[in-house]
DNA sequence: AGTTCACATTGGCATAGACCAATTGTGTTG
DNA sequence: CAACACAATTGGTCTATGCCAATGTGAACT
């Protein structure tokens, strides 16, 4: 462990850059020592060992396996959050993506699903829930609330595979402008359990707004994406 | 605490949502129990008692001093990544920001940079440290690197306030269009120490690269925001 | 009245140890 | 040879405790 360093600097932070060390130019995949022998190696508590630890599996440089070990993380999938589709921006990187619904409904909007698409309490909404995953891997938890009955839409979406070209080949419904609203969270045990992450992990929340040429709502979404997994680019054009 | 739980779910999850209804209504500022007081009340640890803090603290929910307390954070701010500028932006939500100069020289461009920005190595180029204040607070750390020199930057930036503005007016320098790459990543000892923020809280890391109307680089720039008082929000209007 | 200093309080860091849960390898059994 | 049972290994959670660092309070002293 390093001797010349700032004061204050806390001990799990120097195990921190230890480990950062430890793991630099191993390929992904590749286990590193368990909790118990690196606190014995550096002669600190596991405690701080897995603080450590924690912390380099939420910036996405570890992975860990209850029962098998910590490895070295694959890096993170860039996705740019454009009007482009989910499916579509993964396969442009040559990323095979996938879809799972876990449910479709038609139900009445609660008052905050009511407030974004501007509709009343009870109007009725059809609610998308579904995993996205990228080779086979789930890293998303997306949930879209669209006005009204779109009927025959779990067979449309079966065969088109995105959303916005069901919408608009079938419901003849435009995307013309989105507003998204990126922030951080934290994994909860729904989340932990559809992403098969871990407590407390850090999540990039996305809500999304859609509306039509006309400025109606299309869509409203709330995307938890793996903040160990993703990042999001997006671009501007200047109007002038 | 609650009773009926699904099972599995960890003991300092259960002390969050108790401690998230306890501050519900509540104005911010106000302080809760301490850590000792809460381990005490719910027959639990200190330890447990402050993960369940610890997370309620990276999600914005509350803040907390050393010595004094720990109190109901205020709200998120909302930033609006467009083309306008940290400080317009701001303004524009009735908040008054500001900016602390760290750091403005000519430095040789170190590789990373000098790819970003289309250079050799070793090619001058003006580097600006920057905090950004927003009512006093430090949200911000932003460094800036630009091809070149560019004299009497300091001296503009101090009258206009606005760096695209002085770009624009002063050098003639106009940026067409950005693109932003948003990630998570942990604050360190020198974001705790800029930022006055806990060890490990989350960021928000952006990463700008500005082109001007022929598609030259402009400016390359690293911000690291607070990932517990702002969230993002970007509109992208559709080509057709 | 103002300043200084000691002390109690509160959060920050770290230790040591215990038990649980998931995984994996091993050996036994059918 | 396949299937199952079991034990070892490894990460996940929690307790109990100690000391440090920053803050605020109040007494003591100019």
């Amino acid at each position: 462990m390093p001797t010349d360093v700032a004061p204050g600097t806390p001990k799990y932070y120097l195990l921190k850059t230890e480990v950062l060390g430890l793991i630099a130019g191993l390929k992904p995949g590749t286990l590193i020592p368990t909790e118990r022998a690196l606190a014995g190696k550096y002669g600190t508590s596991r405690t701080t060992v897995r603080q450590a630890i924690s912390e380099l599996v939420a910036e996405g440089k570890l992975g860990r396996i209850q029962g098998h070990g910590t490895f070295v993380a694959p890096p993170k999938v860039t996705h740019v959050r454009q009007l482009t589709s989910f499916s579509d921006d993964a396969r442009s990187q040559g990323l095979r993506p996938d879809s799972r619904v876990l449910g479709l409904d038609v139900i009445g909007a609660d008052s905050g699903v009511a407030v974004q698409l501007g509709l009343e309490q009870g109007d009725p909404v059809t609610r998308l829930e579904r995993i996205r995953l990228i080779e086979g891997e789930p890293l998303a938890h997306e949930v879209a609330w669209l006005p009204g009955r779109l009927p025959r839409l779990k067979s449309n979406l079966a065969k088109a595979g995105s959303l916005y070209a069901v919408l608009a080949d079938v419901y003849g419904l435009r995307v013309a402008d989105v507003e998204d609203t990126v922030e951080t969270a934290l994994a909860g045990p729904e989340d932990v359990r559809l992403l098969g992450i871990g407590m407390g992990a850090p999540l990039l929340v996305v809500h999304r707004l859609a509306r039509d040429a006309n400025g109606a709502p299309v869509e409203w979404t709330r995307s938890a994406f793996r903040g160990d997994r993703f990042r999001f680019v997006s671009r501007v054009k200047s109007g002038g």
